[in-house]
RNA sequence: CGGGAUGUAGCUCAGCCAGGUUAGAGUACACGUCUGGGGGGCGUGGGGUCGGAAGUUCGAAUCUUCUCAUCCCGACCA
């Protein structure tokens, strides 16, 4: 087979852009850092939107949209968020254009300056808040379990598709409580639906912890991340749920009369995840020959693709793939029969693995003959000839043996991508020679963390939550440490 | 914001150094045909203000200056 992709041996980075423009994921725009999601990746949004979605509403969430624009004044009234925000704002100065006198084209009115410039959102924990202040009076109106999905604008030096855009969509969850350990139950409850998430539905293994002092949210008390393990042993972090305690109530004065009668402040959370999910699964998964979906989140878990010379044949093909595609359909299997007559079936093959469909069935008139069907998994890239009898609970199990299967591939790949280190060489060792997450002890200083940082570009990914308590010492400062802390080198 | 590079067909690029017929190739596209179990073969055809502006010259994709844009490496990235 041709070869359309650079191979993630030669360029991993490369080999990541190739992907998600002839998978037809997305594609740069003529806009600077922002991409067009096409199609077909929208759809895996879409998929991933509607899981997400399903489990909010399970735990208790409603659905709310807050504007995209900002207040500029709004930003100065939480310290930390303004320190944290203000390096990537995109700002509305103006409000109108005209017709240039000079005949160059249009350009700003000058006389159409806001008095306020408003900041595209780069987050909305400000415009909600300075909301939920008219929402709260009473411990009554507690807690507001509110989510938006909405797009954001962050003003990065450098973008990637999907790992990091200068547009981008999420969802973010932002919740009010009436006590402290009710907003930080809300905030562990979300960061285990995103982990949930991750593991069941995308496949990909996570792990939970809380962020160290310097990696934590803006103007949050406690961050807690789901951390995943790219093929080139690089981390991503793949979703947050911040703790943010009184801060924002401080800050936007929403206070509510408890049943004493006395007024306290309110107590806060907020969490999301992006389109960088997108990255995350090509990712994980994904080999030189394409995308790898899991098949709870494929668009298409089946392609059916026929074999076939002449109308004639089509047409009895035809008849026993709609047997088929019925019986797949009533199992809850999303599947497409791709009779196109203007390509060609190995052109269909290649592109459905590029595609990174789970299943793709190839029947021909031999199959006819024989009462069968060409059975190949996208994710082996193995094939079998299987009788057509009882096909489609087999496919509808082979689908649920697919998932099981890479996710069990990515957890095997990450527990050899997990070094345990006890001396800062051996660190540098693994860092370089083979990257991964490395589990090491440190002394808890942001000082000890900084230093790491800026010899080796390594972060603390979280202090995972799993972690058992070990009497060492770090490997930096020598100091005492009860438990080790999950380093790597991260997108 | 520093360092480096690149803008030529939808896409990937050659041509530029040493200026000179009608600016090429692959791929994609359209039509025809033979085909069809892994991105098919053959034939025909359409498609270009050579990023933009100014200059040098009899003549500029090619040389000069300016400008715009993009990419890469740093810095930056809760």
């Amino acid at each position: 087979m041709a070869k359309v992709l650079t191979s993630k041996k030669e360029n991993y980075s490369q080999w990541y852009n190739d992907l998600v423009v002839k998978a037809d994921l997305a594609e740069s725009s003529a806009v600077r850092g922002c991409m067009v999601i096409k199609p077909y990746g929208y759809a895996i949004w879409e998929m991933m939107q509607a899981e997400l979605d399903r489990m909010f509403k399970e735990t208790g969430h409603v659905n709310a949209y807050f504007p995209l624009f900002i207040p500029k004044s709004f930003f100065s009234k939480e310290a930390d968020h303004v320190d944290g925000f203000a390096k990537e704002c995109a700002v509305v100065t103006h409000y109108r254009l005209k017709n240039d006198e000079n005949g160059n084209g249009v350009v700003v009115d000058p006389d159409a300056k806001l008095e306020e410039e408003l900041i595209v959102r780069p987050t909305s924990e400000t415009i909600i808040w300075n909301t939920y202040k008219n929402w709260i009076q009473s411990y009554r109106d507690l807690p507001i379990l509110c989510n938006q999905w909405a797009n954001v604008v962050r003003w990065e030096m450098r973008t990637r598709m999907f790992l990091r855009t200068a547009e981008f969509l999420w969802q973010e969850g932002h919740t009010a409580h009436a006590t402290k350990a009710e907003a930080l139950e809300e905030t562990e409850k979300m960061i285990n639906v995103y982990s949930n998430f991750a593991q069941n539905f995308m496949a990909l293994p996570v792990i939970m912890g809380a962020k160290s002092d310097q990696e934590r949210f803006a103007g949050a008390l406690e961050t807690f991340t789901i951390e995943a393990l790219m093929q080139d042993g690089k981390a991503l972090q793949s979703g947050t749920s911040h703790f943010l305690g009184q801060n924002f109530a401080k800050a936007f004065d929403v206070k509510f009369t408890n049943k004493e009668g006395k007024d306290e402040l309110v107590w806060a959370s907020s969490w999301g995840v992006s389109t960088r999910l997108m990255g995350a699964l090509i990712m994980a998964h994904s080999d030189d020959n394409g995308l790898v979906l899991p098949p709870r989140l494929a668009p298409h878990q089946v392609v059916i693709v026929p074999i076939y010379k002449g109308q004639e044949q089509l047409d009895a093909i035809r008849e026993k793939v709609e047997i088929i595609t019925n019986e797949l359909r009533s199992l809850g299997v999303r599947v497409k029969f791709d009779d196109r007559d203007n390509q060609r079936p190995g052109w269909k093959f290649a592109e459905y693995e590029l595609k990174g469909v789970p299943i793709r069935l190839a029947i021909g008139a031999r199959d006819l003959e024989n009462g069968t069907i060409e059975v190949a998994r996208r994710d082996t890239l193995s094939k079998e000839t299987k009788s057509l009898d009882g096909i489609s609970t087999y496919i509808a199990d082979l689908l649920e043996e697919i998932q099981a299967s890479i996710f069990q591939k990515a957890m095997d790949f990450r527990a050899d991508m997990t070094t345990i280190v006890d001396t800062y060489d051996e660190f540098k060792d693994v860092l370089k020679n083979k990257g991964g997450f490395i589990l090491a002890h440190w002394d808890g200083t942001t000082e000890t963390e900084l230093k790491i940082k800026d010899e080796t570009k390594a972060t603390i990914r979280c202090i995972p939550f799993d972690s058992t308590d070990e009497d060492g010492v770090c490997i930096y400062s020598g100091k005492p440490s009860k438990r080790r802390v999950l380093f790597a080198l991260a997108y």
